[in-house]
This record gives structure tokens, C-alpha cells and sequence, in this order.
DNA sequence: CGGACTTAACGTATAAAATACGATAAGTTT
DNA sequence: AAACTTATCGTATTTTATACGTTAAGTCCG
């Protein structure tokens, strides 16, 4: 057994969004370099990682590039490091677009949050990118399905252990907004009236002066996710999951 | 700015065992190839990535490596990308010691729970390896301290998520057993009855027939964990912490 | 042998959190 | 104006966490 030389380092981002109705991921149609190819169009966002370059930065990058944003929530997670996890036809296709002679591509999963306002959707399709529901997506190039998959698994985690959903609502949202986002990401179903108490014993939502207009019903406040409660709140708690909630 | 060619990939594994009274990780002295040099001379278990080989398969091999042991609790953390992470002397011993010519190295970190056992303890010795209290390292080879403090962190976050601390413990352990590695990890005091009313509440414990011998005390019980009915548990019911527990 | 000592094991009382669900309020739609 | 929808407040019940008293079963030491 020899020790792999030639060979390339790559991020790939699952950008995940969401339009208060379901969850989104964004994807980009990659270019053939030859017409007649049945390799599949869809991709995730990635680069490959350059020299004086830290993986972290070039998913900044790649982020940046695709999306117009700078200060977006994004964590590593796992590596994907099949020796064949691109190979033949689409290794090809990254050595070619690349113009590298890469025998091996390992890649590094990174999954973001992003708020989905009127501007960033903007940004994206005019580059080409579309915001595709996650649940209709069935194939993507290369091992892209299974880094989503992976993606969307370590993201319902997270949604439960730490305060990431407000990365993917607006600044000002309401408590039902923030209902929906916990119920459509991990599938369950939340009585309103006990996430209402909840959250809001939390001391993480700090009410606005405003009010939602115009919908046909009463009308609800708005809030702000006020960080530093739960900065303050973390500090003096361990927060636990299997032994549940000691302190001691 | 270019692509990186000319890089390796290697796993670093901080391998962890409890003796009862405080956690050790397993360090390797390495070899010199010049007699004088300052570099510090203990690292933690590692190797570069074969062809044909995954990172989680580099892992096992470096594992099953130092301490003989096949099944391990093995899970990969982060990366450690930074361009110059490894450069200068200790790039050159790198390079020495495993007679390839790279540039840069990635190293993806992993940390691993073992029963320190009697045979272990003999095996790792034997290869001249020590398990050295992780309170007392101040420094390590290149930047295997800071992986080092990273895996500490996560140990400590899984401890409280999942029911890690059993990989950590023979198959017949106490309770106090159990108490006393979550209070050496976790730097907290727990009260012994409660914790024993909670860690019998959740059922995952199983009573043996045998008790303590020899103890200067009344003697204590010995159990095993149930690891069926964690899993039927999990199934059951999410496990929160941001929002604390809900079924709904 | 007997009392001191130590931890195991059980129990009880109180406080805090989760859950189920009733009732009213404030808008829009028809 | 009645129907409809969601917001918001409230209450009762159950579950879980926490503090801490008590007895049991051994060893240790004189």
C-alpha cells in the first residue's frame, strides 16, 4: 500500500433556506464540456481548495461567490473520502473544468444557513442558481445526494440543540413563524400554544413594536432573536440531552 | 491563487481511556531523524491516507495499530486545514519519516474510547506508548495539542448527548463508576442519589448477579448497558436541548 | 468483638418543567 | 353580521429535577 499523492481537496456546501413554507437547498447546473454527457446536471455549490487557503475560507468563498453573502452561518461537517467517490466520467469532468490531473478528490461537507430575502434570491438566479425544496430533489452529480442528506440530518441536530433556525428567518419574525420552521424541518407537530410559552420563557425573543398587516386573522407580533440572552443563558447551564438537564 | 496539489491527508486520533479515576489519552513518542532537534517529541496516533483507503479506514488501521483493539468507539471531528499547520522542520520530518514529498498536510482529527484494560494497557506499553493524564499536557508534536483540546470538548458535548461514557467503562461496571467518569469529565459534582435514580429511571441499565468485592464499604451492584433499549428510546422521542424535550 | 467509617440503596418532599387543552381577542372573508 | 382563522392568555395535570434524610452492608482499626 502506497501513500496517496495526486490528489485534491474540495468543499462542497449544502446552502439551505427558508420561504416560510418548506425548506430549500441550493443548487447549480453545472457545464458539460461535451454535449451528449448523462452525467446529472445538478450540483452543490463547492471549489476546489487553493494554496494558503484554509478549508473554512474556501467555503466562505464558495458561499460568497454563490450567494452574494459575507456573514453566513456555516459549519463543517463531516469528509467524504471514497476513493471513488468521483471517478471515470466525473473525475474527467473535474480535472477538465478544473484543469487539474487530480487522481482523487476528497471533499469536505459544509452546510449553511442563509435568511431568503428578496435579495439573495435575486442574486442567486441571476447567477443561474435555483432554490429547490429539498424533499423533490432525487438525484444530484457525484456523491451531491448523499452530502445533502448528511446535511439535512446534522441540520435537524442542530435545530435542536442550538438556536440555528433564526439564521434562517428574517430579523423580525413571529413566534408562528418559527413554529413552522422547527415543524417543517423536523416533521412534527407543535401546539402552538406551548411553543408560545416555551420560547418565550426562554427569554430569547425580544418583542418589536410591530405587528403583521394585513393577514386574515389577528395579527401577530413581531420578535427579535436576542443573542445575548442565550450567550448569557449557556454560560450558566450545561445543557444536556441524555442525562437530561442537570446542573449540580 | 492556484489550485493545492503536491498535499497529504492523514488522520490524528486522540484515543481516550478511563482508569477509574481520571481520563488518559494514548501518546506516541516519535523518532527523530536527527538527534538534536527541538521538536517535542510526543504525538498523538497517526498516519497519511493509503490509496484505495477512507479516512474512517485510515482511522481504524492507525487504532487497531497502537492499541490492538478492532472494535473501537471512533469518531471523526474536524479538520485541521490550516496551510501552515505543518511547515518548516516538522513538515521536513513528515516527509522524512514517511519518504513522500508534499507541500502541505491536512490532517482530519478523530477521537476514540477504549476499556482500559489490562490487555490494552500491556499492548500500548509494549509499543511503547503511554497514557498520560490529559490534565497534565501542556505541549505536543505540531499542532497535536490543539486537536487534542478539541477532542476534549466534543468528548465532553457527546457525554451529554449520547450514552458515550459506557465505551469508556468495562462491561460490568457500578453506578458510582459511572458517576465518577462523568463528574472526572465534565469537571461537575453529582449528587449519588439522584444520579442513580435518574441513570435506573432511564432503563438502560441492566442489573447483574455479581456485587463489589473487597471494598472497605457496603458493596455496590454490577450492571451493564442496555444498548437495545437506548436505541428503542431514541426511537421513541427526540432528544432536545435547545428547546428543552418535547414529544408532541 | 465493637464502634467508627464509608458508600450503597431506598425514600420523601419540594420545585420546576412539560403537556393537554379551554377561553377570549383581533383581525379577514363572505 | 356571522364564519373563520390564528394570536394570546390561562389553568390543571403530569412528569422530571433537585435537595436531602435514613438504613444497609461491608471494611478498618482499636
Amino acid at each position: 500500500m502506497t501513500i496517496q499523492m495526486n490528489q485534491s481537496l474540495s468543499v462542497d456546501c449544502a446552502v439551505f433556506g427558508f420561504n416560510g413554507k418548506s425548506l430549500k437547498v441550493l443548487l447549480i447546473e453545472r457545464r458539460y464540456y461535451k454535449p451528449d454527457t448523462h452525467l446529472d446536471p445538478l450540483k452543490l455549490p463547492g471549489a476546489m481548495i487553493l494554496e494558503n487557503e484554509t478549508l473554512p475560507e474556501a467555503a466562505y468563498r464558495v458561499l460568497e461567490e454563490a450567494t452574494g453573502l459575507k456573514n453566513v452561518y456555516l459549519k463543517q461537517m463531516e469528509i467524504f473520502s471514497d476513493p471513488k467517490r468521483v471517478s471515470g466520467e466525473e473525475l474527467e469532468w473535474i480535472n477538465r473544468y478544473h484543469g487539474i490531473r487530480s487522481e482523487r478528490v476528497v471533499t469536505v461537507g459544509y452546510y449553511a444557513l442563509v435568511k431568503l430575502d428578496a435579495r439573495t434570491v435575486a442574486y442567486t438566479t441571476a447567477k443561474g442558481a435555483q432554490w429547490v425544496d429539498v424533499d423533490s430533489i432525487q438525484r444530484l452529480a457525484m456523491d451531491h445526494k448523499q452530502i445533502l442528506t448528511t446535511a439535512l440530518s446534522v441540520l435537524c441536530r442542530e435545530m435542536l440543540q442550538s438556536p440555528v433556525a433564526f439564521e434562517l428567518l428574517p430579523r423580525k419574525f413571529t413566534i408562528r413563524a418559527l413554529q413552522n420552521l422547527y415543524s417543517a424541518v423536523l416533521g412534527i407537530e407543535i401546539d402552538n400554544r406551548n411553543f408560545r410559552k416555551k420560547i418565550l420563557a426562554s427569554g430569547f425573543l425580544t418583542p418589536t413594536s410591530e405587528k403583521e398587516q394585513g393577514v386574515a386573522h389577528k395579527p401577530a407580533q413581531y420578535y427579535t432573536f436576542n443573542r445575548n440572552a442565550y450567550k448569557k443563558a449557556v454560560k450558566e447551564k450545561l445543557k444536556l440531552g441524555f442525562i437530561n438537564n442537570w446542573k449540580y
